[in-house]
DNA sequence: TTTTCCTATGATATATTATAACATTACTCG
DNA sequence: CGAGTAATGTTATAATATATCATAGGAAAA
């Protein structure tokens, strides 16, 4: 209960090497498992999410890919954020109309995220105790969940902690 | 294999008009106690939204304004939205980009949403141990929640036919 | 009463987010 | 190869939301 409680990725704001590198790596075994086609501009959009701990906009990310190299009108960005949160390597935050790389890409979870009001980040939890809670207290309702969209506003703990914005 | 949709006014629990009612009435109260204007056109979107159970969206409710006699613009029901979310009167379904009506209109609380993906009905619930359980849960990362998004998709106990709602 | 201020609304324009539709490429597999 | 599928290119437009400045209208101060 001591060490999970904060995702790696938002916690320190750097991001690191070697969970970047692990991250890209694991989608791309992911994807030669599943006959998946990870290419270049699906690749790179995935980069993209991994180097911004805040989320990027669908017309960010745009942006990015053309200055990449990658000519790309607005499907392109979208089909890629599709492919990827299709496949569990990244996220919607339907609250910010923002895409974010996946803590836990290629398993199927109910992911929470907490937005920071101050710095912008999203940090992604997988509370499992809390999706049983909500599965119990709507089930008793009647209502099949099929997806949850968790997505809290607050201040993270190192905006809290530090004293000014 | 396409299912049909169930429209929601064929569906189970209709619109009452006594809660309507006692809605509308809950917030002209509380707008009269608390000085707050509530204006025809905010008054109108306010019904609209009550008699509208799967939510409505701002150009929906733009449509509706103008075949009542209002020529709106944009502006008009943003406005008007702005002012019914930020006084508790409704909420913004993130996830879905609509708005319903609140259930509990003028308390400040942390809705939960249910929608529907056949009837496409969004129902309410404030469940209290839900909240604390995602407090409990994202304030032991050090995180100071002020605001929860929460919004589950699935089948209602009507459209599942599952027993008593 | 007139002025002042504040709130709400009107009106125009534009920003932002997302998808439809159809053409083309390219990859795989028989 | 040739047919079929997946991915991308391309154009256009839909859907959602806000910025900005102008106008109106009532309450309250002067």
């Amino acid at each position: 209960m001591t060490e999970k409680k904060v995702s790696a990725r938002d916690c320190l704001f750097k991001r690191n090497e070697g969970s970047f590198k692990k991250s890209m790596e694991i989608i791309e075994q992911y994807c030669r498992e599943h006959g998946l086609q990870l290419t270049p501009v699906r690749k790179k959009v995935f980069e993209f999410l991994l180097d911004e701990p805040r989320g990027l906009g669908a017309y960010k990310i745009l942006d990015l890919l053309r200055l990449s190299g990658f000519n790309s009108q607005p499907p392109a960005a979208y089909r890629a954020l599709d492919f990827l949160v299709e496949n569990g390597f990244a996220h919607k935050v339907e609250s910010q109309n923002l895409f974010v790389a996946c803590t836990k890409p290629g398993s199927h979870h109910s992911p929470v995220f907490m937005i920071c009001k101050k710095c912008d980040r999203v940090s992604e939890t997988q509370s499992t105790s809390l999706d049983a809670n909500i599965s119990d207290s709507l089930r008793l309702s009647g209502f099949e969940i099929e997806h949850a969209v968790i997505e809290a506003e607050g201040i993270c703990s190192v905006c809290a902690g530090s004293g000014s914005p």
